[in-house]
DNA sequence: GTAGGCCCTTACTT
DNA sequence: AAAGTAAGGGCCT
């Protein structure tokens, strides 16, 4: 039975923001753009975004529209005052630069299952390629979502990739992180891995846990942290985290990931994971 | 604790 | 066109 009913909903919006900037900005490979709409999944529904003068137009798989209206709001962190966040930090130039250019950037919250198996797949990879990954382990194991004239996929849970070997992502094209991600779903499965816990315990304790996972270090859980687990002082430094800490605040190339993470905790605490998506965007676009 | 080699491929550049 | 290099790191020694 193909459920291809939708529903249109509008959500009004009083905060900065830029649908096209926030969802080409790194955080998440799986929504694609298709004439103005960002079309993608949020839990199990599928979704049709388009950015107007006024907020969020939204098509939806989802019937309950005051659920949508709840789901968009947490998805794009309509609560967080970015206006408050770009006075506070004005007096940086560099930064405030990047808030110019990049008005209405915003952190998305996304489903921790998801980013954690994303950012597995992101080491050493690139944008496109990370894409084609995900959307392929998508397609293969997960649920179909009709959506109009467009099929979505949710992203497969772990039972649902509980038969993968690592033979099969080898055939995706997953590379090394093939083995990783096996690894992790058998350590999920085994009950080892619990992400609703993480969700409500602090950075420190949370970012154990997760680095105890084969194939997250220390960037990956910062990703997996800030991205979805609601710790904001998530400051996941890549490589071009790591020029602007170097063009704009004079610190080593060669520097510990440690010591930069600190830093930027003494510097800016629960802003870190604003600051840092500002700067990767700055970084690596202008 | 830490530096260096290695990992699997793809996408993009020269 | 073929070769080279970068790509949102992490693991092992």
């Amino acid at each position: 039975m193909v459920k291809n009913v939708t529903t249109t909903t509008t959500v009004d919006i009083d905060q900065p923001i830029n649908l096209e900037t926030t969802m080409e900005s790194g955080q998440v490979f799986r929504w694609e753009e298709v004439q103005g709409w960002y079309i993608g999944v949020i839990g199990r529904d599928g979704y049709a975004i388009k950015q107007t003068s006024s907020g969020l137009l939204i098509r939806t798989s989802n019937p309950d529209k005051q659920a949508t209206i709840k789901s968009i709001r947490n998805f794009f962190r309509l609560d967080d005052d970015l206006e408050k966040f770009y006075a506070e930090l004005q007096h940086d130039q560099s930064l405030r630069e990047a808030f110019q250019h990049w008005r209405g950037l915003r952190l998305i919250k996304q489903d921790p299952w998801e980013c954690l198996i994303s950012f597995v797949c992101s080491s050493v990879s690139n944008i496109p390629r990370i894409k084609k990954n995900l959307n392929s382990l998508a397609k293969a194991y997960g649920r179909p979502i009709y959506l109009a004239n467009n099929t979505v996929y949710e992203f497969p849970s772990p039972r649902q990739l509980s038969k993968i070997s690592v033979d099969d992502l080898l055939q995706l094209g997953l590379g090394f992180r093939a083995e990783y991600i096996v690894k992790i779903v058998n350590h999920k499965l085994a009950g080892k891995l619990n992400l609703q816990k993480l969700l409500i315990d602090n950075y420190a304790n949370a970012k154990a846990e997760l680095t105890k996972l084969p194939g997250v270090g220390n960037k990956i859980a910062d990703c997996v942290l800030l991205f979805s687990l609601e710790k904001l002082e998530g400051f996941p430094i890549d490589r071009w985290v790591m020029r602007a800490l170097v063009d704009w605040y004079g610190h080593s190339e060669n520097a510990r990931y440690s010591d930069l993470l600190n830093w930027a905790h003494e510097m800016w605490g629960t802003k870190a994971g604003y600051v840092q998506q500002y700067m990767y965007q700055q970084r690596r676009l202008s």
